[in-house]
DNA sequence: TCTGAGTGTGAATCAATAGTCACTATTATT
DNA sequence: AATAATAGTGACTATTGATTCACACTCAGA
């Protein structure tokens, strides 16, 4: 038979992602401790045996979507790849994780959380700042092997890169998947990547 | 002395701007009507007197958004401009727009009004939808014009422009006013326009 | 096998909030 | 001024959701 009581790591890691679930098919508003714990398996007061409260448990969402956007950024640039296509890599993967996780951008863009909650507002400003300066990073390796323009300013086009796939996943969710999030992307790539690029 | 009692038209425009002000300073989730009363100086019963529901509040919202965002399209359109310029106003506008008003990304962003309410969700899908069709219907014209390049899908463009603006605002909002979004937007519009003018 | 720390439970509490209703005040019309 | 229609009020209800707590169970180590 399975262990019916786990470690406190485990179960932190399995509200956690439950709560991530829940806000990607319920909203924040739809973020109550009951349906976190249901979705466990567990009651709604054995959260507070791992998290000593809502709050404690949404700063372990907030490291479950750290974690996940900047290991794409390194999964991106493995294999010894050019900028511009470690740059479409991380664009594809970025898309493919907001597409399987939709709770990350409403975490993200909401807002909701940090209302009264100024640290955990600069939390998430350093999380996407820590995200944007990695792919400025890129641009600037581009820059200096020659393969992107280098007269421009790495965090417009970081910003820009950002900018490729927001309003496309934010148009796939408001159309129930009804518009093809990956093709958009492709198209925006041959673009914005002949933009960037040296000539 | 001042009327003390207004008509139901009146009422209705000064709770839904009420309620987007509160969207924008608190969040959807600190949208209660005791909040959105108290800012119109009544009492939270006397919005059903004007509202059968919070959800019709809502969707009240929904209609002022729509008006401005609409209204920015065709004002940035107007002096007879060429369609390159009228883009670029465009751009200008909306800026403005929702650093005024925090609340419309907020609430077109963030979903929490639409579960379970699939009516709403496909409105705000039509809206954003009609958006980007009279950007598109721009991009189209400067096509025509010769002014960009024809080539181009006009909705890859059209999101892409959404892109300049929104992962700006976003990061405006996170760090506080922190970011220049003007300064962020009029780089961005360089490459931008750069990438689809014709050459 | 015994035991204690840690994990899970269910009932109860407390606060916030949407919505109802009977009553009052104001305004437009006559 | 009298009246009817409409707008506003305050007390009340019902629900939901976070949090607490006393109690019960499980498991690892002695």
């Amino acid at each position: 038979m399975p262990r019916e009581k786990l470690d406190t790591a485990v179960r932190q890691e399995q509200f956690a992602e439950a709560a991530l679930n829940i806000v990607g098919a319920y909203g924040l508003r739809g973020l109550s401790l009951a349906r976190v714990a249901h979705r466990v398996g567990l009651v709604p007061s054995a959260i507070y045996r791992h998290f000593s409260s809502k709050d404690e448990l949404l700063d372990a969402v907030l490291d479950l979507i750290r974690g996940r956007l900047m290991g794409n950024v390194t999964e991106a640039c493995t294999e010894n790849v050019d900028a511009l296509e470690c740059l479409r890599r991380l664009m594809m993967r970025h898309a493919r994780l907001i597409r399987e996780n939709e709770g990350i951008p409403r975490i993200v863009f909401s807002e909701e959380i940090f209302v009264a909650h100024p640290g955990r507002k600069a939390a998430v400003y350093e999380m996407v700042k820590g995200y944007l300066k990695r792919v400025g990073e890129i641009v600037q390796r581009g820059q200096g092997d020659g393969q992107i323009r280098p007269e421009l300013d790495p965090s417009t086009v970081s910003l820009m890169f950002l900018g490729m796939i927001q309003p496309a996943a934010i148009l796939w969710r408001l159309s129930d998947g009804g518009i093809d999030i990956t093709k958009h992307v492709e198209k925006a790539w041959q673009i914005f990547s002949e933009a960037i690029r040296a000539r």
